[in-house]
DNA sequence: TATATATTTGAACAGTTGTTCAAATATATA
DNA sequence: TATATATTTGAACAACTGTTCAAATATATA
């Protein structure tokens, strides 16, 4: 009987930082098992050992970070007051994602270059967005309802339908922003982006769900 | 010599609408040629024929739509008069893409399916993206400028930046929203979106452009 | 009708794909 | 040290990949 204990082999993790490279680059299907091995420096056979199928190589991929998120945007909404503003709302729910992405951590940069492409994505959205991210997001929605007595449902979904576009593309890092204004903005700058970003969509959610 | 007129050749036609299909489903590596032309009731050797390479099929589904759609866009946006309120800016900028995706025309939703991908993919953006898009862009942008006069250009830019992600997430139709809000919403519900997206972007662009 | 050109066919090519497995090696346990 | 278990190796498998091409057929031209 084989015990493995991913989390602590220093295999497993190589394994897992190139898939989350190359996946983030060229997408699930744009990777082969070889790119990966060859670009941990492992034998083509060790994913299938850890991991088993290529497919649940990458939902490892997905979800060794995802734990990590949810709990400290779960933690930051819940540490919000009860009447906390729009603005504060947006930002526990986006900070904890900037803040591992500026730091530059590479593997975090990668995560969410991949989480961008997967959100946009109809084969992986609602098999693997729903699913990792859904009950953080319904928390969200819980403590916006509160800031918008009087908004309909409806109406703060679809806002943030309208902030999980925005931020997802942000993430993203395509650099097309960088050529679109001659380099006057810079997908890297996320810093600056974030200040834009939060009063950005407060105002537009306040524009949909304020009677 | 031969004389390919791909735009009057129904084969032509046939290979693009499924390839359209087909890599909006999953993407530009999670199709074969083999399964287009299956699905396309064609064979093997006939996109070669047409469009030489998969890479170049694949350009020309983006391009087949991003004509028409820009001489819409463009066309809408010259019509506006010089002091053009930001609301109707946005509008004529994304009702072209809306118009054609709620008409019910399936090559159309699968196109926007597509595009959404792209415009999240770090691979494509911007040798896509850039390259088809930008032009309608930066006469969106320089409407906005009028329109908030005191307004940094790269306030504009960003905010056009978040507009894009919010379009983007939408017409990708992944179907989560109505997941997470337990078919409240339903992500076909195009002309529900719209009626809240115009006013969420206009304050959004108002709140970062307005002194 | 005869000729030239456009299109379609069916097969073949070499290279890549995910997955499997017995054998070899390393590591921990007793 | 001896034994059991965990990990790594290297090769093999059949299926699928994009691309090419000569031959066959259809269509237009003269």
């Amino acid at each position: 009987m084989k015990i493995i204990a991913i989390k602590k082999s220093v295999t497993a993790q190589k394994i897992l930082d190139s898939a989350e490279a190359l996946f983030a680059e060229s997408g699930y299907d744009g990777v082969s098992l070889r790119h990966i091995t060859r670009h941990a420096g492992v034998e083509l056979a060790l994913p299938n050992y850890y991991f088993g199928t290529k497919l649940e190589l990458f939902k490892h991929v997905i979800e060794r970070r995802s734990e990590i998120l949810n709990e400290e945007r779960m933690s930051a909404l819940t540490r919000l007051e009860n009447s906390a503003s729009i603005d504060s709302i947006i930002s526990a729910f986006t900070e904890p994602f900037l803040r591992r992405t500026i730091s530059g951590d590479i593997g975090w940069q990668n995560y969410s270059r991949l989480v961008a492409q997967i959100a946009n994505s109809a084969r992986w959205s609602r098999e693997i967005m729903s699913h990792e991210f859904d009950p953080v997001a319904l928390e969200f929605v819980r403590r916006t309802k509160i800031c918008f007595p009087s908004a309909k449902d409806q109406d703060v979904f679809w806002g943030f339908h309208f902030l999980l576009g925005a931020m997802t593309l942000t993430f993203a890092q395509t650099g097309r922003i960088d050529i679109l204004s001659k380099e006057l903005c810079k997908t890297t700058d996320l810093v600056g982006i974030y200040k834009r970003m939060v009063p950005f969509l407060s105002a537009g959610f306040s524009a949909i769900c304020e009677a």
